[in-house]
DNA sequence: TATTGGGTAGACAGAACTGTCTACCTTATG
DNA sequence: CATAAGGTAGACAGTTCTGTCTACCCAATA
């Protein structure tokens, strides 16, 4: 119990300062010390700092991709509005006080010639990212789901560099109508 | 003579080792042992590290933004269709050997919230481009140059990191294709 | 030839980082 | 109460990193 609210702790902890910084830029000592947590739990929980960086970004996969399936559910029931629906959520993330980029990104800059399952961790959590948009595609109706999920992917990412380098957040609704434009093209103007 | 030579040779292997590695995962020891050249020498040229990091990102904006530029008008003289050829410039860049997604994107991830500096060189460079994608907007006549430069600029940077995820350089066409859906609406009908 | 500038090699100091380990404390339970 | 599990604080070893400095070398030139 204590044990996992430990970890759980650490990890978001870590997560929190990966996120502004960087990996490489964040020492063990600063994640202990802001998590409250002394050296050897840490170590007892995860056997190296790659160990706890692959458990950082697994919470994040799961805790935003969870976020984004549950606020886009929550939003609309069409299928094809789910997809112009991410958008809006993402604006929101773009405009809130823990946007940094993406982290996932932010890995891979960083270590995709250097860990391997690091670098493994990631292209996972951009695929599984890309088959939920690719299901609402299909749902939705689309002649070509494969591509139409491409395709919002993409405007996904560039919209979150943006931002990120902008610090505009309204870029989401660029991206948002272009998504519009895609989803009408090949399921024909549903909205 | 020589001494211009040593700076600009330290600072291609320094783009390439960050661009490969990252920032903070490559060390000055690392640097110069590849350039074979001493630490007495770089730190002649430059006070810190972060100091040719600085001189790396403005090498490395001025010579990308001109190669885009250069490959841009040899490939077409019709701005929309310049608009355009920066997919296929892009994609071949995928596609080459040196290709570890966007520098400056990785420099802002690590550094954002670290040196102001940095920060402020990404900016630019990010600027810049936007720019030069802004005048040739205007110079398609676009109704909304402003407006479709930001749409070509976030598709670009989808692109890319995309292509630094999956791998796959032919996302740069799919992209051309959406790009030429923004310019058409536009312009009107152009290629 | 003598000198000078700019290079090399690399030792070194000092800081920072990872990971280990000891000594102590706290809390739940038999 | 006694004990055991798991926590804390933090010293410590060993490595690596930045940045400095010394000692030497070579080539061009007065």
């Amino acid at each position: 119990m204590s044990k996992l609210s430990k970890r759980d702790h650490l990890v978001k902890t870590a997560l929190e300062l990966f996120n502004k910084h960087g990996f490489h830029a964040v020492g063990i000592d600063t994640i202990v010390q802001k998590a409250q947590v002394s050296k050897k739990t840490l170590y007892n929980h995860f056997h190296s700092k790659n160990e706890l960086i692959l458990a950082t970004l697994r919470y994040y996969d799961e805790t935003s991709r969870n976020f984004y399936v549950r606020e886009v559910e929550k939003r609309s029931k069409a299928p094809a509005e789910q997809l112009l629906a991410i958008f809006d959520i993402a604006e929101e993330v773009f405009n809130g006080s823990s946007f940094y980029g993406c982290v996932i990104v932010k890995a891979i800059g960083e270590f995709s010639e250097i860990d391997e399952a690091i670098r493994r961790s990631c292209e996972e959590s951009k695929r599984l990212l890309y088959e939920y948009i690719e299901a609402l595609a299909k749902k939705s109706n689309a002649q070509e789901p494969e591509s139409l999920a491409k395709e919002i992917c993409l405007l996904l990412e560039g919209a979150i560099v943006m931002a990120q380098v902008s610090g505009d957040s309204q870029i989401a609704f660029i991206a948002k109508s272009m998504a519009k434009k895609c989803i009408d093209e090949q399921v024909g103007q549903t909205v």
